[in-house]
This record gives C-alpha cells, sequence and structure tokens, in this order.
DNA sequence: GGCGCCTTGCGTCAACGTGG
DNA sequence: CCACGTTGACGCAAGGCGCC
C-alpha cells in the first residue's frame, strides 16, 4: 500500500518537510478508505469517521489551495516582470524619438 | 553555541459558494 | 436543504540568519 506515487510533491521544495516526517497525520486517503470498509458501525464511531475523513480531505484541499496561489502569484511577479520591461522599451523609446523630434526643429 | 526574529509550510476551523 | 469543495485566518513547529 504504498503512498499514490505522488505528483504533488514535486514543489520548489522537492522532498518531505521536516514537518511531513513528524507529523503522522500526514497521509493521503488509503488510510481512511481502509477503515471506511464496513460503513455501518455504532454512530459516535461513525461519526468520528465521518470527522477522520473530512480533516483528511481539508488537509488534501488546503494542500491544492496553497499550490494554487503559490503558482497565481508566481504568475502575477511574472507578468509585472514583463510589463517593467516594456516599459522600460517605451520609455526609450519615446525618449529616442523626441531626440530626433528636437534636432529636427533646430 | 545560544538567543531572538522572520519566513515558510502545515493542519484545523469557520464561513461561504455551489450542485444535486 | 444539505453535503461537499474552496479559501482566509489562526496558531504551531522548524529552518535560516544575523547578532552577541
Amino acid at each position: 500500500m504504498a503512498v499514490t506515487g505522488d505528483e504533488t510533491e514535486t514543489g520548489p521544495a522537492g522532498d518531505m518537510t521536516a514537518y511531513q516526517l513528524r507529523n503522522p497525520s500526514y497521509g493521503h486517503l488509503q488510510v481512511v478508505s481502509e477503515a471506511s470498509a464496513h460503513s455501518s458501525k455504532k454512530p459516535i464511531e461513525d461519526a468520528l469517521q465521518k470527522r477522520e475523513l473530512r480533516l483528511m480531505k481539508n488537509r488534501e484541499a488546503a494542500r491544492e489551495c496553497r499550490r494554487k496561489k503559490k503558482e497565481y502569484v508566481k504568475c502575477l511577479e511574472d507578468r509585472v516582470a514583463v510589463l517593467e520591461n516594456q516599459n522600460k522599451t517605451l520609455i526609450e523609446e519615446l525618449r529616442a524619438l523626441k531626440d530626433i523630434y528636437r534636432h529636427k526643429a533646430e
């Protein structure tokens, strides 16, 4: 039951963080799917199981959410860099044109 | 070394939006 | 209406870094 050959942990950090190694709850859904094999038990156990599943799913969702946010911010930063370059070029171009205009006027 | 401080990544909760 | 997904906010732990 290997952790589903993970593709998501290949971010900038690369490997598992110390936190991930330390924290036993840093896992994926197969643990719970085992647990929920037989679904009708005592209501309390059932509720607990439900909660575990919810927590686990939310854990994954939060991770994905952060990944997306990081990607979004990176996109914005890249765009800023591009626009700054464009701006520089345009300012330079404007300066050159003004120069030409001034010489002609003289 | 051993601090304090800052940054990063995580898990959890709560609130909200949405599809069935 | 409810179950579920998404995301901001919060607190925590660890790592990096400069300072003593």
